[in-house]
DNA sequence: CTGAAAGCGCTTACAG
DNA sequence: CTGAAAGCGCTTACAG
């Protein structure tokens, strides 16, 4: 069935038949009514490529995800991914997929060349922006989940810092002083601003970061049962560890010993992936709505495609959770 | 840039240009390299949203995965995610995806009755079938990954039968006999795949299974710990775990009590994830190419789209990887 | 081998 | 408030 149809139906202007739908120009009640109950009765959808074609847009967008992304990143791309489509789905767009591995665009490049998409989500922080200055210089509109280098991308991310440096605060206002370190690549932004948190909350504190407690840049998760060896022999009271996939090895040294939490050592987390969920003793943790973050972003990136104002930077809220692993 | 302009700017019709890009119809050889040269040098790209019009297709497919599948599924998703867009990709087809909870199919229904999509890949072995019996009725073309219960679906899928019935029977070669069987629920088709070629195994060998030593439908990981060392009590030889996700609980549970692996007592999984990749000793498991199987599975819809014959169900290999964990 | 024309199913100035 | 007509950028019988 097509607006013809109705149109014909009807008796009246396919012109019409367009108008009762969109909503678009002026129309009497009375027909606009009779347009709908037609339409409700014959369960007629309109085409969203006609649609499209007339109005030069495709109501669809790309999200962009790393082919080769690592499993602890998994879940969080699934929820993101999860709001995207969420989002998306209420405002009558689809999301398609692009994935991109070490650099190969060619996916996404096909999907813009052919004009298969409105605008574009990228969907990690980016450390040298391949992705992101392609779109630039093409001129595709585009936000980021996550914070980006350059200002002048939209970019919709949660307050890392400002949580970080929460935690860090709490655990030093319980007296917890000793605190050490653990994260990855300090190449990645937010690993970055995590540590800026933490620093800052010391420095409020009044109290210096020993830096002999900081162990940044772990890549390879083999070390860090070590690690835990020497934070222990340097009897450090709380170990904090940048992300879930870190500390789920921390906790399982810590296990593997018979070492008590809290009571020989306290845990914390600086992200919550649900991957330590289920963890006796509950262990403290920042916990982020990644599902909003991803219907914002969303939200954003639709808005700017549909020339409304947008916020350049939007940062988004968390949550100190306190729980067993940290009591004193 | 349209076609139009290519036409005027060559002093041809338009149905000649169509014609020399398409590759449908007769048209000059000295013809067709004209427009191709010319369509290189200006760097054209048809508008895939202007053909699809035109030709009542959408060059989209959807791939459908529950919304709410648990962290130990993500590896499994992402490989099968990239397989199927790299292979759309290469047949100029984009993915979108739909996200199905809890049997809320609006997302799909509202891209089908949209035209937004050609047909649409099913991503878990359905117990109920809910999304596939919508998309039968509504005619839509439809292929899953994994085996589905009716004949009548178009389905590719590893080999799991064959797979694990192969890997126990090296087991039982090997003079391990008391081997206990940790399985996940028992509707999922693919566990009940595994335990038949479990069983199929012994029977080839003419040896009888000891039920006792079989824990099957277990959905709560609280339990496992608790089966290990009913295991252990009862002596057996060997676990063998469905999953990884069941068989990292093992191992840590193993790993915990100081159990050597394999001297103690052997330990292999059905399925790997890569969760277990680096484990210590090397664990010997199943392989599947999931990314291969993504592929496939979109060639088979995209084949039954273009009204290609399609085999009605593709069964796909596997390696078995003996590894130290069941070393005598 | 090539082209004029109709069509895919919508939208949107323009005129009334 | 409503409609005829042109247009979005392609494809494809049909005719030559």
């Amino acid at each position: 069935m097509t607006i013809d149809d109705i149109a014909r139906d009807l008796g009246i202007s396919k012109t019409t038949v367009s108008r009762a739908i969109s909503g678009k120009g002026r129309i009497g009640q009375e027909t606009r009514d009779r347009v709908l109950r037609y339409i409700e009765e014959n369960n007629y959808r309109p085409s969203a490529i006609a649609k499209g074609l007339a109005q030069s847009k495709t109501f669809n967008i790309a999200f962009v995800m790393p082919g080769d992304y690592s499993n602890a990143d998994l879940p969080f791309f699934q929820k993101c991914m999860w709001g995207i489509s969420t989002m998306a789905s209420q405002r009558d767009y689809d999301v398609i997929i692009s994935m991109v591995d070490e650099g190969n665009l060619s996916q996404l490049v096909r999907m813009i060349d052919h004009h298969k998409i409105d605008g574009v989500i990228l969907s990690r922080t980016l450390e040298k922006d391949e992705v992101a200055s392609y779109l630039m210089t093409g001129n595709v509109p585009f936000v980021t989940v996550g914070s980006a280098e350059e200002d002048s991308i939209i970019q919709v991310d949660n307050d890392h810092f400002g949580a970080c440096r929460e935690l860090t605060s709490i655990l030093l206002h319980k007296g917890i002083r000793k605190i050490a370190l653990i994260g990855g690549s300090t190449n990645v932004i937010v690993n970055q601003k995590r540590l800026l948190g933490f620093r800052e909350a010391y420095m409020k504190a009044g109290i210096p970061v020993d830096n002999s407690l900081l162990y940044l840049d772990i890549e390879n998760t083999g070390r860090i049962e070590g690690i835990v060896e020497e934070i222990l022999a340097k009897n450090a009271d709380c170990i904090v560890c940048m992300d879930d996939f870190i500390c789920s090895y921390v906790l399982n040294k810590l296990d593997k010993d018979h070492i008590k939490i809290p009571e020989e050592i306290k845990v914390a987390s600086f992200y919550n992936s649900s991957v330590l969920e289920q963890h006796q003793p509950a262990i403290t943790e920042l916990k982020f709505d990644v599902a909003e973050l991803g219907m914002v972003c969303c939200n954003t990136l639709l808005d700017y495609i549909d020339k409304k104002e947008v916020k350049q930077k939007t940062l988004l809220g968390y949550e100190v959770l306190m729980k067993e692993s940290t009591k004193n």
